[in-house]
RNA sequence: GGGCGGGUAGCUCAGCGGUAGAGCGCUGGCCUUACAAGCCGGAUGUCGCAGGUUCAAACCCUGUCCCGCCCA
């Protein structure tokens, strides 16, 4: 066919290895070949030049952990993020798309000791310095590895300006922050309950815990004996609750409430503990005490639980750790020593019952708390960490988002982020790790401690370094400045900070999101980034969140290059039984299930196009894999529609086409106008979805339902080799490649494989660069001129009209190659003139037998015609479709009953509405003008009807 | 206990003050020389429930019931 002709026209740089355009589309084939054309032509390149003029934008990439690999997370985000940078760079921004990783401490160091484990090495075998050095070798390994896997989805980041948390100069700026931060008086070293997770041996920020709802556990009660004789008639022993009874081991006091009757003997005496050589007060203690619970007296362990360590401070009471590091049971535990935690629960209840002092137990529901990494129990314990304070911080924060310097988008999120920052507590920065940032403090002898950027010189040899590492959220939260260069004053400093958009999901709003605004204002006194941009998270179809253990992960790569479900599940349920496996799967994902043995190849451009088509303001995101293949669907119609085109275009050249005269033209360029202006609006608000959208019903309903079939016959030549029309071919031409040439490079944000391949291919002027995603890109401006809406209007009077005829053709099962006579009548003769002139359209869509008439309306009708009605103000169109030996009387008389139902329907409803006390009066005037013509047109519109339904039996 | 979302067609979701929408699914007819991953049609909703504001409410307000998430 002609298409191969075309492809060896010098528009394709590539012809070499360029396929043919040959149908299916197939992302396989095309997406390949792309990623390193665009390296190669610099595309992703930002400047830190001051002399460059043009405007900046800067998206800071969420660092991902390096021990991640990709999945629907990080696919959104290369998405939406990409989106977003390529648009800019089409308008002509000078863009920068950080890129880089995250050393991401617990997540790395538990993954390598999981590694070490299976050649039966523990870290400690090993030592700090030697088990570092093998991080480090397992990150040159495979740490790069999802950076390669976004190549895959089409991500332009600015490469060069890779970055990883660890690097040397990111490292310095972590140490520079943190000896400022002590010098200002912010970081400071402190003995608190905090949260340790015994299976990590580290301490925890509030934020690494999770609570888990509603766990299953039991509510243990048992007897202290009261000391000394506080009369005949008071108790001899006071009955505690716990859910925790190991922690006993540590109790220091008893608290009741000061109003409880059933203990007011009992105030200021003593309880004996009956497996320490300890005794201590029964208090009173109105904030811990609810007298309702349990007994109405409460066991207080001021060392392992955060309430009672407040009571302990209100009472100035003992704190007495009862576990070590490991979670095991330390000396004060008496002779439970050296168990572990649960088995010491065990032993407590047994000791307790054999003293006959338990009280029974009964089953209760808790909130465990978690350690986020290891999923192990979480233990408040006093220890000594580091502590940055977060009171002013937070403040300037909040002020900056309340000030408007930063924009959270979408807004229902700023209560979300006050409350955070107003009720935050002064941040534990401390891990007790090996991997990460080894706090920059030095210990001397009678607990001095020297902070400094190196270690100072005159420290003797009993000077240690603090053997902590800062949390990984630290040097994340410096992200939007130490990858530029901070603390040095660089180039890239001055250009890029602060960022335009930082976009991300909620669920880092507060480990990420609030420290680097708090970060950013404290050490560039700017806020970090113009707009924070949040986007829900990516759940299985049935809105259940991605999990290993529920087996209902999806590898986006997967839906890129295709896969089969059992290889799916093998990755997500390694160990299970296949077919239980590949159940649970297709039970999440019912969709799914129906594609029968797995994913075929999506392309990276479907997968980012469903993506990018979720709204922000969705929480969840149900992952619908038919709806990534309706959109490849649509990426297929866009690879067709370009086919035909270039034959329709032949061997067209470019021209910069003027204003078009010719209606179709005027009209497709209308539409294209505003579907730019919807687009830009889209893209500008973070409504991505609704650009894809617009795009989407451009594209497929307007371009190709009815653009290309109007054009079809202007453009191809008849049996004898001359165009119909051929005083129109030019302008068409010229029209066609301008819309289609525009409408590639508005969807290349989207979609940036499959607009570059039929990009390359599709005429346009000499201006353009090498790759698509150099720009231009047509924005609204540029296209406001040709933006018609009366054209838009004419347009859609003859879509109806023409849509009448085919509905009657279809539901009187006319065979579609048979030609029926049509008749088109109005009352209003420039209806009945604009009609006219658009018969060639009318004959070739409806397709009639010869030219269609087109008259002023009248009551006489042919035998053998069925009427139907297109209401319209200035006079219903009646459009008459012979259908003489095709239809009944009974089955047109049932159509046009149909009919009148829908228009009495709508009637009925503008009645009312026009009927009802006060509209005319008080609705807006041109609503009225409107509903009255609208009213107009249906009345209209049924009387005809109601005619044609009198003369049904002619036929 | 506090906060934030959500409940619209069988499914996944738009719409957020002027006559209910899309994709998928369902269904009738078409292998019409771009596309069957398609084309031309069709059916399908008391917009969670109850009040209120308004000339007008899926949309605003109040209450209420479910579901989800976050914080304590």
């Amino acid at each position: 066919m002609t298409i191969s002709r075309i492809d060896c026209a010098n528009r394709l740089p590539m012809t070499d290895t360029t396929p043919a355009l040959d149908q299916p589309y197939d992302p396989a084939k095309v997406e390949p070949r792309w990623y390193a054309f665009w390296e190669k032509n610099g595309v992703f390149a930002s400047t830190d030049a001051a002399s460059d003029a043009r405007p900046v934008y800067v998206v800071p990439m969420p660092p991902p952990n390096v021990t991640g690999s990709l999945h629907m997370g990080h696919a959104q985000r290369c998405t939406l993020e990409d989106a977003l940078v390529r648009w800019h760079r089409m308008r002509g921004f000078n863009a920068l798309w950080q890129p880089g990783t995250d050393h991401a401490g617990i997540a790395t160091q538990l993954v390598v000791e999981r590694l070490l484990a299976r050649e039966g090495v523990t870290r400690h075998d090993m030592g700090r310095e030697a088990f570092v050095a093998r991080v480090w070798q397992w990150r040159r390994e495979t740490g790069d590895r999802i950076l390669l896997q976004q190549r895959i989805l089409g991500a332009s980041p600015d490469w060069s300006r890779a970055k990883f948390t660890m690097d040397p100069d990111l490292s310095r700026a972590v140490t520079e922050a943190f000896v400022r931060l002590y010098e200002q008086g912010l970081m400071y070293r402190a003995t608190r309950l905090i949260n340790w997770c015994p299976e990590c041996r580290t301490s925890l920020s509030d934020l690494e815990v999770e609570n888990e709802e509603g766990a299953n556990g039991e509510l243990f009660e048992f007897a202290y004996e009261v000391e000394g004789d506080a009369g005949p008639s008071a108790p001899r022993e006071i009955v505690v609750a716990t859910t925790r009874p190991e922690t006993m081991l540590g109790d220091t006091a008893v608290a009741v409430h000061p109003d409880d009757p059933r203990y007011k003997a009992l105030h200021g005496k003593c309880v004996r503990h009956p497996f320490v050589e300890r005794s201590f007060p029964i208090i009173t203690d109105a904030v811990l005490v609810d007298p309702k619970f349990g007994t109405g007296a409460v066991k207080v362990t001021p060392a392992h639980d955060f309430n009672d360590f407040a009571t302990g401070k209100r009472h100035d009471l003992e704190e007495i750790n009862i576990l070590n590091l490991d979670g095991t049971l330390n000396a004060n535990a008496g002779s439970f020593a050296g168990m572990d935690r649960k088995e010491a629960r065990r032993a407590v209840k047994r000791a307790l019952e054999e003293r006959g002092l338990a009280r029974g137990s009964k089953p209760h529901t808790l909130t465990l708390p978690r350690c986020q990494r290891s999923g192990g129990v979480v233990e408040p314990m006093i220890s000594t960490q580091w502590f940055l304070k977060m009171g002013s911080m937070a403040e300037r924060a909040l002020d900056a988002v309340h000030s408007g310097k930063t924009e959270i988008i979408p807004a229902e999120w700023v209560k979300t982020y006050d409350h955070f920052l107003e009720s935050i507590q002064d941040w534990c920065v401390s891990r007790q790790l090996w991997w990460g940032h080894q706090i920059p403090a030095w210990h001397g002898p009678d607990g001095k401690v020297v902070v400094a950027r190196e270690r100072p010189k005159d420290l003797g040899p009993e000077w240690t370094q603090d053997p902590d590492v800062l949390d990984t959220w630290f040097s994340s939260a410096l992200w939007p400045f130490s990858t530029l260069g901070w603390p040095e004053r660089t180039p890239a400093l001055a250009k890029f900070y602060p960022a335009s958009d930082l976009e991300t999901g909620y669920d880092i709003l507060f480990f990420w999101v609030a420290r680097m605004m708090m970060m950013g204002l404290h050490f560039m006194g700017e806020v970090p980034f113009r707009r924070v941009l949040l986007s829900g998270l990516i759940v299985d179809e049935t809105g259940e969140k991605m999990g290993k253990l529920r087996g209902n992960v999806i590898d986006p790569l997967d839906l890129v290059h295709g896969a089969s479900f059992v290889d799916v599940v093998k990755k997500t349920l390694p160990g299970a039984p296949e077919a239980e496996a590949l159940a649970k799967f297709k039970k999440a994902y019912p969709s799914a299930a129906a594609m029968g043995g797995g994913f075929p190849a999506f392309g990276a451009d479907a997968v980012r196009f469903t993506l990018a088509s979720y709204p922000p303001s969705n929480k969840r995101i149900a992952l619908a894999p038919k709806r990534i293949e309706g959109n490849r669907h649509f990426l297929n119609k866009i690879w067709n529609a370009t086919r035909l085109s270039l034959d329709l275009l032949g061997e067209h050249a470019w021209r910069d086409p003027i204003a078009p005269k010719g209606f179709y033209n005027q009209w497709i360029r209308s539409r294209f106008a505003a579907t730019c202006a919807a687009v830009h609006a889209g893209m500008d608000a973070f409504r991505v979805d609704e650009a894809t959208q617009a795009a989407y019903r451009f594209f497929w309903n307007d371009f190709c339902d009815w653009y290309l079939e109007l054009v079809k016959p202007i453009l191809r030549k008849q049996a004898d080799g001359t165009f119909f029309r051929p005083d129109q071919v030019p302008e068409t031409q010229d029209t066609l490649a301008y819309v289609l040439e525009g409408s590639l490079r508005l969807m290349h944000p989207l979609m940036p494989f499959l607009t570059e391949e039929l990009w390359q291919r599709v005429p346009k002027p000499a201006s353009r660069k090498a790759s698509i995603a150099f720009g231009p890109y047509p924005t609204p401006d540029s296209e406001t001129a040709a933006h018609d809406p009366s054209v838009e209007a004419q347009m859609e009077l003859l879509q109806a009209v023409i849509s009448a005829a085919r509905t009657v053709r279809s539901e009187h099962n006319v065979d579609k190659k048979a030609d029926v006579p049509m008749r088109v009548r109005s009352s209003s003769p420039e209806t009945v003139a604009f009609l006219r002139g658009h018969h060639e359209a009318i004959r070739l869509l409806v397709k009639t037998a010869g030219e269609p008439s087109f008259e002023a309306s009248s009551g006489a009708r042919e035998r053998g015609t069925t009427l139907s009605v297109v209401p319209a103000a200035a006079g219903s169109v009646e459009v008459l479709v012979g259908l003489k030996g095709l239809v009944t009387k009974d089955e047109e008389v049932a159509r046009i009953d149909r009919e009148l139902k829908k228009i009495d329907k709508e009637l009925a409803a503008m009645d009312k509405k026009l009927s009802a006390p006060g509209f005319v009066d008080r609705a807006p005037r041109e609503v009225v003008v409107e509903s009255r013509q609208q009213r107009q047109a249906l009345v209209d519109a049924r009387e005809r009807l109601v005619a044609a339904r009198k003369v049904a039996e002619e036929l």
